[in-house]
DNA sequence: GACCCTTCGATACACTGTATTGGCAAATAC
DNA sequence: GTATTTGCCAATACAGTGTATCGAAGGGTC
């Protein structure tokens, strides 16, 4: 019997009330505090000031424990929209905002198969706002901007961590990375990448993520219309 | 000093001839094999009949052999291709088939910025064939491709292990999660999930990975030639 | 031949996820 | 009301992790 469906154990008399629900918001706090090598099952029980061994009795592993933890950050994604353009708009930004919220997103999204009762539902949403769309293409369709949205995120996430990770803003991480990328263009083995580094606009994150999922839009509306 | 141009200690005379070179393959053996969790420090080092610590003379810290590992990967991949969209098609088959090839990969892919000198390559000849593209519209393009695939590879393994892990076919894994999933529908919770899996064509991961790409590409044609 | 400096390998530490075990308290049986 | 069983909790234990430290040994230079 999977995690989703496994009825919690019933109420104890006293000693720690402890749940399911209690135990994964712990361990999101801790995650989005200090990342998620915070979230050991001894620092979570630390934190609920209960035995390690006691959390057994609600998850059987830890990998359980992160699954509980994503489909309590898909619960927060309630995508909206008439038409499927809207639809996947929506979706597709509110579950990046929510990595932002949780950086600790990025290392376990698209990491396991998501069955979760949220994650389902925000499946659900989704789909129930592609009604137009050949039925055929639907998946497709869906899968295509989740790959998207996760590869981005991750990306996202990756770069804002180097740069936190060597001294603060982007100035700092330019002058970490930049003085290797420098040297690694002067061999002459680069030029493209030079060019497009040194002349091209740089778009922030947030354009950069919207052009892409245009691009993506775009196709897809051309698909769906033939 | 990044890892890329830290130069290796010179060869010592006899001991065990180690090099950077020797570690990452034996580590990337010990991946494909066995899975990422089967690359510690410990283990590479006893596969190479040598003291844990001695790696440490070659890498500074775990992450430095994760980095490098995937960098390897990248040499494997050299797109080919003329125009924008050969190029294109050709970085994201290779690099999903370098993911089949390697699945831990799937496991740091996107996970860390990719400035090794393959990836740069990598980078490189992309770019290169994108000389006709608007300057601008470069970096966006690349990067909405490059996040496609990663997250199409990462829920394209997850999946695979899902299978794996419950029994072996996919008629296996219907068997594990398809009861946990009927119940789900049997809610009345999630009627278009259950009209998609149901009545819908299920396309296998070439054909949907084909799909979507051939979305973001056909939206990207569109968007560069106006 | 003596010194120093590098580097190697062993040991050590703090930490992880989880199996096992022994005891306690509540629920049941008589 | 007592005896017995059951089920849960917490402590201990184990095998493993990444890496800091440190003593010893070996090669290179004077």
């Amino acid at each position: 019997m999977v995690v989703w469906e496994r009825p919690e154990p019933p109420d104890r008399p006293v000693p720690a009330p402890l749940s399911r629900e209690r135990i994964v918001r712990t361990a999101i706090g801790l995650a989005d505090a200090s990342g998620l090598e915070a979230v050991s099952l001894r620092k979570v029980a630390a934190a609920l000031d209960v035995g390690p061994m006691r959390l057994y009795g609600y998850i059987a592993t830890k990998d359980e424990l992160l699954d509980l933890m994503v489909d309590a950050v898909y619960a927060e994604i309630r995508p909206a929209g008439d038409d499927w353009r809207e639809a996947l708009t929506s979706v597709a930004e509110l579950t990046r905002r929510a990595a932002h919220r949780h950086e600790w997103l990025a290392d376990l999204i698209g990491g396991r198969p998501q069955l979760g009762p949220n994650a389902l539902a925000r499946g659900e949403a989704v789909l129930a706002a592609l009604g137009g769309v050949d039925l055929d293409l639907v998946m497709p369709v869906v899968s295509a901007v989740d790959a998207y949205v996760i590869g981005t995120v991750r990306r996202e996430i990756a770069e804002r961590r180097a740069e936190r990770a060597s001294g603060m803003d982007q100035r700092q991480w330019q002058e970490a990375y930049g003085p290797y990328l420098v040297r690694m263009f002067e061999t002459g083995r680069f030029p493209a990448l030079e060019t497009v580094i040194r002349d091209a606009a740089h778009l922030d994150a947030d354009q950069t993520f919207r052009t892409g999922l245009g691009f993506l839009l775009d196709g897809i509306g051309a698909g769906i219309r033939s």
